[in-house]
DNA sequence: AGTCTAGTTAGATGATTATCGAATTATCGA
DNA sequence: TCGATAATTCGATAATCATCTAACTAGACT
């Protein structure tokens, strides 16, 4: 994992609504928008923005079906990003 | 460790120069902000401003000894935070 | 006392970013 | 085709935050 990517995901944890919205596609095997938008308060736009952030990041990547779009948590990227950490 | 809590340590890690920071404090026992201020260039106000987050996180501790800071990571507390981390 | 060094605080500025409403695209069902 | 649903994009706004300069406090040394 280079810095650049490194230093994107911690931002990406760094709000706590986006961290929140990762915490649920990681409970899940996959999670659509619409299922997030039905847990927590959110519009759909905000819910687009963080989506990219963690997207951008590496983190979540995305299928689309349909209307739906799935996500899931980079358990790889996880992984790396845990470790790197460790390194401190 | 409370969720406040998480979330700071979360926001001072964000910043790259911040983690930077931490990053050589953890490799000494101690450092003071002269040596921080001697390996990167950066002005000592701002530097006391992340030094100051990173204590607000609860991540490093402060020792004074006459006209030095000596900053220490705080293990315990990092490893608290991998470990919740850990839990996504 | 006077000076130097270490660090803090206050206030300002500029950049980043979280958020929303509105408009838009695309897909599904009737 | 029409309407409903899912998601994205755009533009604006407000808040947060990193950074600096300048002024300050306090300790060490002469």
């Amino acid at each position: 994992m280079d810095s650049q990517q490194f230093h994107r995901i911690s931002k990406a944890l760094a709000d706590p609504r986006r961290y929140e919205i990762l915490s649920r596609i990681a409970k899940c095997r996959e999670l659509a928008c619409s299922d997030v938008r039905g847990e927590i308060p959110i519009t759909a736009a905000t819910l687009s923005h963080h989506i990219k952030e963690l997207v951008n990041a590496g983190l979540v990547e995305m299928r689309r079906e349909g209307q739906f779009a799935h996500m899931r948590l980079r358990r790889k990227v996880w992984r790396e990003y845990l470790s790197q950490l460790g390194k401190l």
